[in-house]
RNA sequence: GGCGACAUAGCCAAGUGGCUAAGGCACGAGUCUGCAAAACUCUGAUCCCCGGUUCGAGUCCGGGUGUCGCCUCCA
């Protein structure tokens, strides 16, 4: 399995420290709003490798952290009158129903900045002890980037450039405009806690070193999130991990790509970012998790309204064809452990999939594959002759037996195909204003016309439904009706 | 100003040295059909520009152009 890897620039073959133990942190939320859709892509990216990587034999010890104490947070609870903690936990709640409603998979551990002040104000010691750190007479700690000679490994950033972006404020204290905070000295109405250097709150960076130390030990196998957060979070993680423990902070640093919405970055500044919330009333959690993997998770994408469009009819394809592999199953007596169509591809699915996702997880390449698998047993069974459709019935059975084995490390296919579609149905006849009765209605007075052989009739009744954005299928078995727009996109 | 990423068909997108450059959307043709639809089959690009390395490059190196990100909180 290879693994692309910041640090180094280049794709690496991936092999934990310990035996078959992974370690794996990936940089949470800060909780001071709802989250977007970049956070989900973010939560949806890492459940995946977590989840491929205990596909593939591996135990994934998998943290993730809520910061539950910053600025944003602050002050957004002060704008509501609310205790600061009270707050965040309302928000940590409102996270955990968004990643519920997309069946993230759960990380193993979930840390809270607020519950490690101790252990926090532990390191922030030690590294004072060191050398690395100095408090002001302010009661602020910072850490003295100066003395870790790495810094800048991970970002490729030199101390003296730095040095000229920086801004023209120095806080009172500072020995060097480009240290940090490791610890910020209480303001007041702020929401402190008792530390040497006096009442204080930790600083961003500290949280996720100490966090991650107690949780998974000095070195990680994998170090994850947002690219946003390559400098200087992760360049900070680094420089105080490292300065601690003298060892390697992380093996792998990995990154999420950021979500644009026309070409620029996703933010409440510039109105233009979807809430998890929102994206979820409109999708099915199926194709916002299509969407995330149709790109390769490392890349920033631009990602339009139509994408999730697009996805759904996929899905919606998808389904029926798993529906009607079923229904060909049951009709023929299929059973999957008996013998199939001679060039059956179902042996393959599970090997194709591993063999791009051992490829920095290409997840593109996978859902690619899909559309080949569909193809093949939606074409077989049209094909399928009264003497081998027994065969048909066992191959379908077969791959969907491996189709479930593969994909649901993407989380894909898990819903009950006639619930389903059903559902995608009647989220777009609400949407079209329509309801099933009077399409039906439709379709018996279109048949009756039919008989009469009244084509005429009949097809300005089709036409009709057309426009309101309603298909007829004619077949043997009568006339079954479906949404246009899940077929006809764009 | 500094650092970095990306640039593949009308659109989305995989592919980092080697058979005919995945897949999808849209377009067109066909099978099927009373006609349609769905489904299936067929159909499209030499990879931003210039130069170099190599037997061979979309894939490596140098230069240019463009887009974006980070350098302040940010998934």
């Amino acid at each position: 399995m290879k693994i692309y890897n910041a640090m180094t620039r280049r794709k690496e073959e991936f092999v934990p420290l310990e035996g078959k133990n992974v370690r794996m942190y990936a940089c949470g939320i800060t909780v001071y709003d709802l989250c977007h859709i970049g956070h989900a892509r973010q939560a949806i990216v890492y459940a995946m490798i977590a989840d491929y990587l205990r596909y593939m034999g591996y135990n994934v010890k998998y943290v993730r952290n809520y910061t539950d104490v910053d600025d944003k947070i602050i002050k957004r609870a002060n704008e509501f009158g609310k205790n600061a903690l009270d707050f965040s936990e309302e928000q940590i709640k409102e996270t955990e129903i968004d990643m519920a409603g997309l069946h993230v998979t759960d990380a193993d551990i979930y840390t809270k900045a607020s519950e490690y002040i101790d252990k926090i104000i532990n390191f922030v010691s030690e590294l004072i002890k060191k050398g690395y750190a100095y408090p002001t007479e302010k009661g602020d700690v910072y850490y003295s980037v100066r003395k870790f000679p790495e810094y800048g490994k991970l970002s490729r950033r030199k101390v003296d450039e730095l040095l000229n972006g920086v801004r023209v404020e120095v806080e009172e204290g500072k020995e060097n405009p480009i240290d940090f905070a490791l610890w910020k000295s209480a303001k007041p109405g702020e929401i402190s806690w008792d530390s040497p250097w006096g009442k204080g709150r930790p600083g961003w960076h500290i949280e996720c070193s100490a966090m991650a130390l107690d949780t998974l030990g000095e070195t990680i196998d994998i170090h994850g999130g947002g690219r946003d957060l390559l400098f200087p979070h992760h360049e900070n993680e680094i420089a105080q991990s490292e300065a601690l423990t003298g060892k390697k902070f992380a093996n792998f640093w990995t990154y999420c790509g950021l979500i644009k919405i026309n070409g620029e970055k996703m933010s409440k500044s510039l109105g233009n970012s979807l809430t998890i919330r929102d994206a979820l009333k409109k999708y099915n959690y199926e194709a916002i998790k299509y969407v995330m993997f149709s790109k390769h998770y490392a890349s920033d994408v631009d990602i339009l309204d139509i994408d999730y469009q697009i996805a759904e009819s996929h899905l919606y394809y998808f389904y029926t064809t798993i529906k009607n592999m079923l229904d060909f199953a049951n009709n023929y007596g299929g059973n999957e452990n008996e013998e199939g169509l001679a060039n059956d591809i179902s042996a393959e699915i599970v090997s194709n999939f591993v063999e791009v996702m051992d490829d920095d997880f290409n997840t593109s390449a996978a859902l690619a594959n899909l559309h080949s698998i569909f193809k093949y047993a939606n074409a077989s069974m049209k094909a399928a002759k009264k003497n081998n459709r027994r065969a048909t019935a066992n191959t379908m059975l077969k791959i969907l037996k491996e189709l479930h084995e593969a994909y649901s490390v993407l989380g894909l296919f898990e819903q009950n195909p006639e619930h389903f579609i059903a559902g995608l149905k009647c989220k777009y006849l609400k949407k079209i204003r329509l309801d099933e009765d009077y399409i039906k209605e439709q379709i018996e007075k279109r048949a009756e016309a039919k008989k009469s052989k009244d084509f005429e009739m009949a097809d300005s009744i089709r036409d009709d439904l057309d426009g309101k954005g309603i298909i007829l299928n004619d077949s043997r078995e009568g006339t079954s009706w479906d949404v246009k727009a899940l077929y006809k996109i764009g």
